[in-house]
RNA sequence: GGCCUGUUGGUGAAGCGGUUUAACACACAUGCCUUUCACGCAUGCAUACACGGGUUCGAAUCCCGUACAGGUCACCA
């Protein structure tokens, strides 16, 4: 069999995006399964949409995902250059080939003029654009007369239109296209640039492209390539269409949407892990053939399999994505972690004023629960917050009866020695003997009290990270209110 | 509007003509555990196969139609 190479070919206009990483995947998922390649290729030729550093951002961010190419811009193989701007030549030896062929012709038309045409199509009553073909059989003067009037030619294919285009998609099946549905369209621009339909097959056909998995949004791209890998006699790679990302509101997730993080460097921002976005993005529009849903990336690889990729829309669920980095996370060692954790408290808390040894232990408290590393702020938030005892609290330790136990554990707390963990522990144990209290009569209060909040993780650990000062000030605070 | 595609419980998602009284996961609820919180574990929950026809002994699974949703129709990629 020959060898799988795939590949990612983003346009330099953005960062990588949710739908950008998840395509990138499944082609990287295919090709490490079949020990084939995957090739990273940019496709840079809407030189008015490119931004500086789109580039790097799209490999940097893949990367941190775990995705690193075989063959990109920056580590050439053997089928370069990698960027469609540096393969210019290519694409305008070939164009002039289909014009040799007679398959293919020039065309005149200005801008202006087709968007002409297209009003009056539109006014008509006709949804898409139609080229009327009026340079398919211009005249010499004709010719000589537009080139003295300094207009350029663009390249147009010849459409046959007496053809059907099909080919069997790994995802969807046989699709079948009339070949009269098509009209004749531009494959090298005035200005010398190749279209995106044009490019992208001269460079799959050279680099050797086995198969190509894409957006759905790509399927009606498809019959146009495939008559020009059939008018050059090449060999057109397998296609599989993979289903669109929905909002909530199942509609395809666009660059605007603002109820979904859309790039893929915000998940890095807000501490995700990104084994845990990884294994996420495998289950968004794939299924394993098994009930598990956690899987390292070399299981992933391993069980990859292109037959089971949906053909329904897979939609962005963040509590699953929560739920999956909190997995990550609990897996996670408690020092990677607290790495993670200690700039997003130390941009938003006054943490300078604790130890190495108090981070660490906070950290351990909330590990459990953390969905993502930032999240870790407004975990500990509280512990450097105003007193401030709402009204209802207040109530519900009044409704607990907690007077007595504040006054009796603040002197307990005092007689401590040594304020930790343990000897808080046993202390709380010993005063709820001594006062009759037990479960959430005897903690909640405590709980309340010291930090304000209902949750917070196991209380002696807790208290032992406010410190004896703190706790005993904010006991004596709270009896003053009841 | 043409062409293409999809529609399974609150959510994601298996299922590919007959052990399906339709997995599994998230969410939710209850219980257990640790005298609290959270984690974990167990159990349960939800009257889920868009609708209407057909094919078949038998249909979530095949066919047709309807509805709804999405994709696409550039000298953008």
């Amino acid at each position: 069999m020959k060898e799988v190479r795939v590949r990612y070919a983003p346009s330099p206009t953005g960062h990588l995006h949710i739908g950008g990483a998840r395509t990138a995947l499944f082609n990287y998922l295919f090709a490490k399964h079949y020990n084939g390649k995957f090739i990273f290729r940019l496709e840079d030729t809407d030189l008015e949409r490119n931004i500086p550093g789109g580039e790097a951002s799209q490999l940097d961010n893949l990367e941190w995902l775990g995705i690193i190419p075989d063959e990109s811009p920056l580590n050439p193989g053997p089928y370069g250059p990698y960027r469609q701007t540096e393969r210019l030549d290519l694409y305008k030896e070939y164009a002039n080939k289909l014009l040799d062929l007679g398959l293919a012709y020039e065309c005149y038309c200005t801008p202006e003029e087709l968007e002409e045409d297209r009003k009056k199509q539109e006014a008509e009553g006709n949804f898409s654009y139609r080229y009327d073909r009026k340079c398919l059989n211009i005249s010499e003067e004709q010719k000589a007369v537009y080139i003295a009037e300094g207009r350029k030619p663009a390249i147009r294919f010849k459409v046959d239109e007496t053809k059907d285009y099909e080919w069997n998609d790994i995802v969807r099946g046989h699709i079948s296209v009339p070949g009269k549905d098509i009209s004749d369209w531009v494959i090298l621009k005035s200005n010398g640039i190749p279209t995106y339909n044009f490019a992208v097959v001269i460079d799959d056909a050279l680099m050797k492209m086995t198969h190509v998995f894409r957006g759905e949004e790509h399927i009606s791209n498809t019959p146009k390539q495939l008559m020009i890998y059939e008018a050059l006699g090449l060999e057109a790679p397998q296609f599989g269409h993979m289903t669109l990302i929905v909002n909530e509101e199942r509609k395809k997730l666009s660059k605007r949407d603002e109820s979904i993080m859309q790039f893929i460097s915000q998940y890095k921002d807000e501490g995700y892990l990104p084994e845990a976005m990884f294994n996420f993005f495998a289950l968004l529009g794939w299924s394993p053939d098994s009930e598990d849903e956690i899987f390292s990336e070399e299981e992933l690889i391993k069980i990859f399999d292109e037959t089971r990729l949906s053909k329904s829309p897979s939609m962005f669920d963040k509590k699953k994505l929560h739920w999956i980095d909190n997995q990550y996370i609990q897996n996670e060692d408690l020092i990677k972690i607290t790495e993670m954790c200690k700039p997003y408290l130390e941009k938003e808390l006054p943490i300078s004023s604790k130890d190495e040894e108090w981070l660490t232990k906070i950290i351990a408290l909330f590990k459990p629960q953390l969905n993502y590393c930032s999240e870790i702020v407004e975990l500990v938030a509280p512990f450097f917050a105003q007193y401030h005892l709402s009204n209802e609290d207040k109530d519900f330790i009044n409704e607990l009866e907690g007077k007595d136990l504040l006054e009796a554990i603040s002197d307990n707390f005092n007689n401590l020695e040594v304020f930790d963990m343990e000897n808080i522990k046993k202390c709380i144990k010993d005063t709820g003997k001594a006062l009759n209290r037990k479960g959430k009569n005897l903690f909640m209060p405590i709980r309340l009290a010291v930090s304000n909040e209902r949750h917070g993780g196991d209380l002696p650990t807790v208290l032992e990270l406010y410190g004896k000062d703190q706790v005993i000030t904010n006991i004596k605070k709270t009896i003053e209110l009841l």
